[in-house]
DNA sequence: CCTTGAACCTCTAGTCGCTAGAGACATTAT
DNA sequence: ATAATGTCTCTAGCGACTAGAGGTTCAAGG
């Protein structure tokens, strides 16, 4: 049995992070001692490692809340996990291609003024206040 | 003089998105009408439209309330602008990277599973469980 | 056994950049 | 004059936490 804070310390989720958990329904609500403190077992503990991977590949917590719900229904179909997943992953490679644009023109703008100068004559300044200087719709 | 709705039209931003800018400091209040109502001139749109690019290309409204700031004394250095840019773009080069290491996992993880099985043998769902089976760190 | 100090509890409010809605007032067009 | 649309302020909500206040409980040392 582990108090919160060691489950923290093991998951590296910080504290309020995982009360949060809780009072959203992520994780169900654990046992909790004579004084009312929280204790967890090892499946409280892997369900919050399952939570935290899942976050660090940017899954919203509506999404693990679906894919945690699969998780405990060991026989239903896997479809909604894979299509969570797909979404994920497309999402993710949207997010790719919009900053790859910006990048492209943040380049540009930054090349276009050392910082030496004044700024009514700044490049930087100007491209920001016209966007037809840029390449790229965004 | 422009309402707050042709603003709106012309600038593509929404007409509570401006109020809000107004809130925040980052439009100063304009001209009244009788009837309270906001009147914008010329400055006023190319001021929102400046804003409106700088948000479109991630930049925070902190950065922006320097950057217009610089804007308005055109006799400053203006290596505070370049610095905001440069900051902004190695800011998305880092979401760009921390993004293409979660393309990596995730295309592996959707791969690892067509969605034709059940929950409990699937690959999407394991992979989540267990950080192990990940190439990288994330 | 008692005291100390760290860890824990709940609750509220703040973060960022908007967005939505309610209820009232102003402007514009017919 | 009336109706439709636009605008006003104010408050609350989004996602995913984070911070703080003020109080209680636990575990270890004396
Ligand atoms: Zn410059
Ligand atoms: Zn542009
Ligand atoms: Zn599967
Ligand atoms: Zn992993």
């Amino acid at each position: 049995m582990f108090s919160i804070g060691e489950l923290s310390r093991r998951t590296k989720v910080k504290v309020p992070t995982i009360r949060y958990y809780e009072t959203v329904g992520l994780l169900t609500a654990p046992e909790r001692t004579e004084g009312n403190q929280r204790r967890y077992d090892r499946a409280g503990l892997q369900r919050l490692s399952f939570i935290r991977h899942a976050r660090d590949l940017g899954f919203s917590i509506e999404a693990i809340s679906s894919l945690i719900e699969l998780q405990d229904h060991p026989d239903r179909s896997c479809q909604a996990a894979t299509d969570i997943a797909a979404a994920q992953l497309s999402d993710v490679r949207a997010k790719i291609r919009r900053l790859r644009a910006l990048e492209k023109e943040l380049l540009r703008i930054t090349k276009g003024c050392d910082g030496e100068g004044v700024s009514e004559d700044c490049y930087v300044l100007t491209s920001l206040a016209d966007h037809e200087l840029c390449e790229w719709e965004h």
